[in-house]
DNA sequence: CTAATAGTGTCTATTAGACAGTATGTT
DNA sequence: AACATACTGTCTAATAGACACTATTAG
């Protein structure tokens, strides 16, 4: 069949022409929390966390997912994302980045769904409700070998623990191909969702300022160095670590009292392009 | 409707619950190519590179394109991304990453149709037939400034320009919101994926070995520098250059002969956990 | 006073930038 | 011989790592 326009094409086209299928987005929410600690002298200790949700509907009924939704016909990506953010958190206005997209032909077992993943950054404190009953924040430890990432998940009732194992995908990228070995609480393909997130994160963190999307509008350098360690996984040296944040933030006249030792200067983010 | 099993609701699951789509891949392939000088005595000018189709059907006709097509229901994506490179170019084993996933409602005039793009890097003098008839590979010039980026394609009888305004997404990273703000003749939202793709590979040849796809198996450092010049839009110190690339590629026998000047060594990639 | 963190100064090692100078082909 | 590129040596500037030292609080 010809067409003589554009127009005439677009009225008589046949949309089932090709496959179709359903799409969904999932959206991994970080952040990072304080463990209390027992000795008033230290620190709290930073934990860096991820939201997750049970599922209490087949499929993986009863196991733990990342929030997601499916995308509507009509609905842009990144705004599914954001419509499921706001549902979980009731947050707007969050760092969102599209992360990967997803499309293993079975995994979903009910139908062809590919899907969308989103990194999402929250500071914890901009939560003014308590997440509902089936949502919960894990504090995430990882462990890291040559061949295999092993994660475990903790929300202080339940411990997840998954297993992720690395393979090269060529020489030229450190690209990895995740493949899960093993898993038994978690639904879909989510453990290596969180696994590229967190990769993800480790790598930006040490170009860009991403770490202040976690962070409270005022906070000390210490927890600062904190938060970096624990998403970097390492023990930084303060002076170098001060020397390289030192035109990212600036001084406040707040200050931070109360642990058993000198008090410390509150700090502000301080975006490139600003003049604060 | 209750199940008292995940065996049970998939029995009965009804897959036309969630609204359904077409995905396709787009794939950006990107090489470099020798631009031939009148002087006997210069060297060859290196010019980085996009392969379009045209297209000969409705919607978009006549207009230019990546290769792309629609994703089958039970096509992995990144076999379909393969399969679109194995037809335009007869090649197998070639570097491909994911590159984005650009979802836009209406950025198909025939339905709705969500698209992963993906980048691809060839040598191509491991092209062996000469492209078809309708497939061709565009020079590419850019210019940028702090609000745009201007883009000229060249394949020697016509010429193509588009620009792409930068809107920065947000204070902590420097990503961008491409809008096209001048384009007549590419199809689709095909001038923020080559945008999206530049900058993907500007990014990651500064911190991976990803050039040496792009590279023949023998090269001078020469003319690898050139490629990483033509890439990153500016001039390198040879000293410098030499000292950054110098564990990453090993000398060999081959000397290239011929221009009116010292002959150059030849040299071969050497990956990081090689042992030549 | 003590334990613990806050914050600074400085030495050293490594890496990046700049440029001068030597080497060696082709016409 | 002259031009153009190949390749090396070295000085300097900037950055990163290490560690010692001082400051200040709650208990």
């Amino acid at each position: 069949m010809r067409y003589d326009s554009e127009e005439e094409f677009l009225r008589n086209y046949d949309s089932s022409k090709f496959d179709k299928l359903s799409m969904t987005v999932d959206v991994l929410i970080f952040s990072v929390s304080d463990e209390v600690v027992s000795n008033y002298r230290k620190l709290s200790n930073k934990k860096f966390s991820v939201l997750l949700v049970k599922r209490n509907d087949y499929p993986f009924k009863d196991k733990w997912c990342l929030p997601g939704g499916f995308i509507g016909i009509d609905e842009e990506l990144e705004d599914a994302a954001r419509r499921v953010l706001k549902k979980e958190t009731n947050l707007e206005n969050i760092y969102l980045e599209q992360l990967y997209t997803f499309g293993e032909v079975d995994r979903d077992p009910r139908m062809r769904i590919v899907s969308t993943s989103y990194l999402a950054l929250i500071d914890k404190n901009k939560l003014n409700s308590k997440v509902s009953a089936n949502v919960s924040w894990f504090d995430i430890s990882i462990s890291e070998t040559d061949k295999e990432i092993e994660i475990y998940l903790d929300n202080g009732e339940e411990r997840i623990r998954f297993v992720v194992s690395k393979k090269l995908r060529d020489m030229t990228t450190d690209r990895y191909d995740f493949v899960t070995t093993f898993n038994d609480k978690l639904a879909f393909d989510h453990p290596k969702v969180i696994v590229s997130g967190i990769f993800r994160l480790k790598n930006k963190i040490e170009y860009t300022d991403i770490v202040f999307n976690m962070m409270p509008e005022y906070f000390t350098l210490g927890e600062l160095q904190q938060v970096y360690e624990v998403i970097l996984g390492k023990k930084l040296l303060a002076p170098a670590f001060r020397r390289i944040i030192a035109d990212k933030v600036y001084k406040t006249d707040k200050v931070k009292t109360g642990g058993g030792h000198r008090p410390s200067a509150m700090y502000k983010y301080r975006a490139k392009n600003s003049h604060l």
